[in-house]
DNA sequence: GACCAGGCACATC
DNA sequence: GATGTGCATGGT
């Protein structure tokens, strides 16, 4: 597994190249986005985003003060707007009354500790947590998403019962644990994802893997 | 107009 | 533990 682990990096590295993830300027707005970006696409996260530029809000504390309906209301193009502005909301006092809204106080807790304290906020599942992990704050811990199961599920690497924790884990015990090669890995298969291996075309004679 | 997108919580069995 | 449902916008 360790060999076919690296054999599909390789072959999508080659193919595809650096993916300069995650698109963003500073480890908050890749907070933020993590949460924007739950089963959406980029493109609408981006918008939001951009809104919160735009009005100067995007700080733990602006945030955390603006009124939740207002909030709500620039975030609209992201969808689930409601939800997510609560979701925001519960992260961002968890971030700031634990850590006074610092990444650089949130950095020092080891990624084990601050996974389970992450997937105690509401709101906040073992994607988003991980994604804060691995590209906000450059800790090692890969990345599973909607893709790297249905990437791997299709070349029959993992079976379809297994859950987010064991198809980490396989990612994990084989590879080295590099924030810098979890980073690319990911996403490198969401770019497969996106470009070759949609939902409802599952054989792909064009796939770069094979 | 249908389908999809870088999930999660909650209810129910 | 598995399965179903609500949450919502914007692009193809």
């Amino acid at each position: 597994m360790k060999r076919a682990l690296k054999g599909i990096y390789k072959k999508l590295y080659s193919h595809f190249g650096p993916q300069a993830w995650w698109p963003g300027d500073s480890p908050f707005e890749v907070m933020v986005g993590a949460i924007l970006t739950q089963n959406t696409s980029w493109a609408n996260v981006e918008k939001a985003i951009k809104n919160l530029k735009n009005n100067k809000l995007l700080t733990p504390d602006k945030l955390y003060r603006l009124h939740p309906k207002k909030l709500a209301l620039l975030i609209r193009p992201a969808g689930y707007y409601n939800i997510k502005a609560k979701r925001l909301k519960n992260f961002l006092e968890f971030f700031i009354n634990h850590y006074r809204g610092s990444v650089k106080k949130i950095s020092q807790k080891t990624s084990k500790a601050l996974r389970q304290q992450l997937l105690c906020v509401n709101g906040i599942g073992p994607e988003t947590a991980d994604s804060i992990l691995l590209y906000a704050l450059n800790k090692p811990v890969f990345v599973v998403d909607a893709y790297t199961k249905r990437i791997f599920l299709r070349h029959k690497l993992i079976k379809d019962s297994g859950s987010y924790a064991q198809v980490q884990d396989l990612f994990m015990r084989n590879l080295k644990p590099s924030a810098k090669l979890f980073n690319e890995y990911h996403a490198l298969l969401v770019k497969l994802g996106k470009d070759f291996c949609l939902k409802n075309k599952p054989k792909c004679n064009i796939c770069p893997l094979k």
